[in-house]
DNA sequence: CATCGTTGGTACAACGTTGTAAACCCCAGG
DNA sequence: CCTGGGGTTTACAACGTTGTACCAACGATG
């Protein structure tokens, strides 16, 4: 492969000025310049990108840690930031951490290694010390909430007015048993989520009832299924479900049709994430719908201004949602 | 960030030194080797990997080239192929080419900048010249069929054998006006289950209606949705569909759904990729389901071979696969 | 004609790492 | 005492790029 050396050989002028052509320096004379790119030409030059870095100190690579890819949710947002990123000539380098506590310190701890300029982290089971240690002086941002405040960039959503926005649609339709799943004893947003659950029920006059906010240790439609099933087994069991994401809501879908429950006339079900698939399904799920193109894009601006500028205070960007009504607690079900 | 020189200054020995005891060359005195350890550990260094590359003239990179995450057969792949890279010190990177002509070959052409060892690309509008052209002497592997036979290691499934499988599977339960969607101008692996599905038609003595045949230019659940919607409008609506892969499936179920039509009994439909959103889908989708573990696998495998040894005659590895029978062309449904 | 500023070009060093080769030390053997 | 040969360490160059400093040529100015 060639090198600025070989054009320059090919041109018969110096690899700086080679290299001065390829940077768009004012200051070559024309025929110079048409050497050069002739010889840029006939050899196929490509700057290495490895040896430019070094040279420039930085890397040109971002990693985008999270949990895992087949969630679609996380698949999703990832494509997003593929594409934001593209965008400030950044290449991703993506991460899975499966979820674990353990995944995600020796993802972050295997970071500090000059290779990334920053990361894009997603977290779950993180605690607050995780980062100082593990990633020292790597330029952050966090998505999503997390359980200890700390001195980072954070981009997300209000995930309490959100939750409460989706529990007031319930109520708006008449339900007094809204149940809730995706309760976690240390994840951040399931935290925030289940806060507006309980602020809304307040609000409504409803009373809480433990019974109906179901633990979820992984959000996955299997575990949807399960919760789901175990609520259907109460004596009184609920007339409306919120999920934490549409995973969840999916496998309550599942198990509420299999039980040969009508969806939304027997029980409402309310989504969280607006994965695609929630709008096929059948009922289509009404969800809590996070911009997350505003997130992706926020993210990688947060990251090039904390790279750019490392002494700034944090941010904490707060982008927008929106609740889509559909069939799932709509007037009529297809079901 | 601490380096060589740095820790070499603390440990009172040359850069070389510190660089034999970081890569384990044995023949350091003791007593220098405890000095340099413990200065490792003090300034807490971690080699530029950027600069070990360049000297090695490795990145340690690998590229991903797929049409979107948005897709889950691409999510899930993608996962799988993180995890399998993983196993070999390879960081992958994942690059989104939205499936366009223009945008593979945009993404073949960026790679050739030395910051990857290789890349796994999963084509879908590419032609023969494109790779030669614009990826030249790095090494590839491509996932499925494309169309022009090139001399590149390849992984997949025999898509002709799995679709005349799910043909045949329609056949054996008694449907005789069997539908396809997906059919594609330039797609490999479009070509090949059209293939599978002609020629289980012909082995069933079924005639081959073209009006059954619908062209899909893309593979998302509003395309499956649109060409059910066609199909559903002949006079002679078919009783079974046979559909190139599971997005296009749950929209084929979506439209059924809508027009009141009972799946499987008034009919019947099968998929291809086995998502796990086919399985929590009511009724769950009968799918092909690909080992896509294996397919993953198998590629960095091929890829670690290329890279190692060049001069090696292409290969051509065939992975297993199995129809999964749900309720989609079961005995009864929920619906 | 000397001086100056501008334009165009080059040599060199440096980014952090590792391979090569040479130097150093020490001890055994002549 | 010298020599040889191992173990141990180091200086140097190189990977491909770009910033800095410097040099050369030129026309304009005094």
């Amino acid at each position: 492969m060639a090198t600025l050396k070989d054009v320059a050989a090919l041109a018969g002028v110096s690899v700086k000025t080679v290299s001065n052509v390829v940077n768009g320096y004012a200051f070559v004379r024309p025929e110079n310049r048409r050497r050069v790119e002739e010889a840029l030409l006939t050899t196929g030059y490509r700057p290495n990108l490895g040896a430019r870095n070094l040279r420039r100190g930085r890397t040109g690579f971002l990693a985008l840690v999270l949990p895992e890819l087949v969630v679609p949710y996380f698949a999703e947002l990832a494509g997003l930031v593929l594409q934001a990123a593209q965008a400030h000539e950044w290449n991703v380098l993506i991460e899975q951490t499966r979820g674990t506590r353990e995944g995600e310190r020796a993802t972050l701890a295997s970071l500090g290694t000059h290779l990334i300029d920053g990361a894009i982290v997603s977290p779950e089971a993180l605690e607050a010390r995780d980062f100082g240690e593990l990633a020292p002086g790597i330029p952050v941002v966090v998505l999503g909430e997390h359980s200890v405040d700390l001195p980072l960039d954070r981009v997300g959503i209000d995930n309490v007015r959100a939750a409460e926005e989706a529990v007031r649609h319930l109520v708006s339709l008449g339900r007094t048993r809204i149940a809730a799943i995706g309760a976690h004893p240390y994840r951040g947003t399931a935290a925030q989520r289940l806060r507006g659950y309980r602020s809304a029920l307040a609000a409504a006059g409803l009373p809480l009832r433990d019974e109906l906010v179901a633990t979820a240790l992984n959000y996955h439609r299997r575990d949807g299924a399960a919760a789901m099933a175990e609520l259907l087994a109460l004596p009184e069991p609920p007339d409306a479900v919120f999920c934490f994401n549409d995973l969840l809501a999916v496998g309550v879908l599942r198990t509420a049709a299999e039980r040969g429950l009508r969806v939304p006339e027997d029980v409402a079900v309310v989504g969280f994430d607006n994965n695609e698939e929630g709008g096929y399904n059948r009922p289509s799920l009404t969800t809590v719908a996070p911009d997350k193109a505003a997130i992706a894009h926020t993210a990688v601006d947060l990251l090039r201004r904390r790279v750019e500028t490392a002494d700034r205070p944090p941010e904490r960007v707060q982008t927008p949602f929106r609740l889509e009504v559909r069939e799932s607690t709509g007037p009529a079900s297809g079901g």
